[in-house]
DNA sequence: GTGAAAGCGCTAACAG
DNA sequence: CTGTTAGCGCTTTCAC
């Protein structure tokens, strides 16, 4: 953000002040105050007195000049590393939905999975004094996290981080590849292939899950990554990778759900079916994969649980409830559907 | 949001201010406001040792307090309606680029299409005194907004409204209702049915855009509207309501791309192939839209540029730019795909 | 150039 | 129960 700019701004005609509404009702500002906090032990006349002036006025406290005197904002930032990926929709629906039950108001931002530009968006929510901080897949170096641990709590959801200070909730990535990986092995796939999602958080990990799983099931022989990204395109492309190879995997396991929708397109675009030529599995299990033209088959991540529980883990900090770390680990499952089968009877090479 | 709670919260421990930081450089603290806010006229010699004592001491400023008494923010409040539409994910994507170019904080906020709760988020927004006010595709009622309007700079996007005091980027819906029947009326359909958004921001526009369409395309007799809604299940109840009418429509054009899709799913269902028994049309063309097994023919709504349009208009209220209403009405465009074809020679009735 | 003083709107003591 | 008094951290006059 431009450090500053120029341009004077008019204040809009000020609003009225706890001051104008002490002054309506004939009493004094402390009074107000009181019956705003919903304190006890203000008579009822007074207390509809103050009620009609704040009425009358249309006075709105102030968060501003409380949140200064408080020394805290109930606010919780939230920095999402990517605003377009459904999965986040689920996370922010979570966050969204606990805060307000505890009586917290949520600010959101993102630094569009841009390392730099997160790192000022976390930034901007540290000067503005929020109470705590949910990091949603952020793509920052650990460092950042480190620091930003220092200052106030700070949660980091969906991606591993060696941060101290901070609490995280994410799940199991290694467990959810081996899903991936066991479900198509037992399907009768050996050629598993792995679409990684490049320097996305959990990427490395998946792709960690995806080598461990294929070697534990002897198939170590036939382990192929090729390099993604968490998007539709990084998908694709990785696709059109591993579409060189011969013979051809019969099973791609791509690193997130949108990247997975990507390889389908490539496959298709090839003449390849699925899943009688190529099955693929997805991560996440979004509201994507669940569409009936897509019918992907996919790692659970339960993204509106994730939202919750960062919610309840920053509270907990920020209430000086708890002072250790807690990290949450949450063990995915497999849904599957319609883009996975038990691989072709002949190799198939692309011609 | 619960008014307060009662839990006391230890003040993390309190962070340096320009105080500090004035002792340590050993100047003011007016001299170190003055370096912090790039005011030149400070000594080079001062303005280093100032710079030092911020590095030594991680100094950050408190951006509510120079709010308090700057009386302004610079935080634009942004009311989304539904965070799980990807439409809305171009809109947010929009706002949040120009409004970092302008030099704004972007808060985010969602009432998650729930109108009361929607009001409570504007309320919250206003407490905090943002300096402007964007509603996405709000389902609050217009005095809500027009009060809103009294108090500061507010852009609505994506719906109408009778609202004065406030600005509004829309796009035709009556227009682009009318591209979507003309193009299915183009392609030799007579039997084109609209399942509509329900109570969903812009519905009834496009609805009454469908019933001009298809008026004035002498179509009259054929004009058949559903109930349905934003959402997925909203256009699959739509589209069952849709296949017990004898003869069935050759043709949908459905309110948004999630109910298309939802509606998809239920013409398949029922057995019924797209394009070839029935074509769909929907509208806003998300990414989703643009699935290629999805492959929708939707009614283009560019949500990027109205996010950033809302952003310009509020800016130019907020900086005293403008102070006259200004209403932003852009022409959708239809981006045609694979949903939509010729009707079939024979009609076809559900046995 | 620089520093002292006032005050943004509110809460939190504390004395009446 | 009520009113007075200090600030919260910062910007902004206005003297020096």
């Amino acid at each position: 953000m431009p450090r500053r700019s120029n341009v004077k701004t008019q204040p809009s005609q000020s609003e009225p002040t706890i001051l104008d509404v002490a002054r309506k009702a004939r009493v004094s500002k402390s009074l107000v105050s009181m019956v705003i906090r919903g304190d006890d032990g203000v008579s009822p006349k007074n207390r509809e007195a103050v009620l009609n002036a704040i009425e009358e006025l249309n006075y709105r406290p102030n968060a501003i000049a409380r949140s200064l005197v408080e020394r805290r904002t109930r606010i919780l930032g939230v920095m999402i590393s990517d605003l377009r990926n459904p999965f986040f929709g689920d996370v922010v629906s979570g966050i969204q939905i606990r805060a307000e039950e505890l009586g917290y108001r949520v600010l959101f931002n993102t630094g569009d999975c841009v390392p730099k530009l997160e790192e000022a968006a976390i930034e901007s929510l540290l000067e503005l004094r929020v109470d705590g901080l949910i990091l949603a897949a952020p793509r920052v170096d650990d460092p950042i996290i480190e620091r930003a641990g220092r200052v106030l709590p700070v949660v980091v959801l969906n991606r591993d981080t060696s941060a101290t200070h901070s609490d995280s909730v994410t799940n199991d990535n290694i467990a959810g590849a081996g899903l991936a990986v066991e479900h198509l092995a037992g399907l009768g796939h050996t050629r598993i292939a792995h679409i990684d999602g490049g320097g996305g958080a959990g990427a490395s990990v998946r792709r960690e899950g995806y080598l461990r799983a294929m070697r534990r099931l002897g198939l170590g022989d036939h382990i192929l990554t090729v390099e993604g990204a968490f998007t539709e395109n990084g998908g694709y492309r990785g696709a059109c990778e591993l579409l060189k190879s011969a013979p051809l995997p019969t099973a791609i396991f791509a690193a997130n759900d949108i990247s997975a929708i990507g390889a389908l397109r490539a496959l298709e675009e090839a003449g390849l079916r699925t899943p009688a030529d190529v099955s693929v599995v997805g991560y996440d299990n979004t509201s994507l994969a669940a569409l009936h033209q897509i019918s992907l088959t996919s790692v659970q991540q339960f993204g509106t649980d994730n939202g919750r529980l960062g919610v309840e883990c920053l509270v907990e900090r920020i209430e000086g409830k708890r002072s250790t770390p807690r990290h949450e680990v949450h063990a995915p499952t497999l849904v599957v559907r319609s883009s996975t089968g038990p691989p072709p009877n002949e190799p198939k090479t692309l011609s």
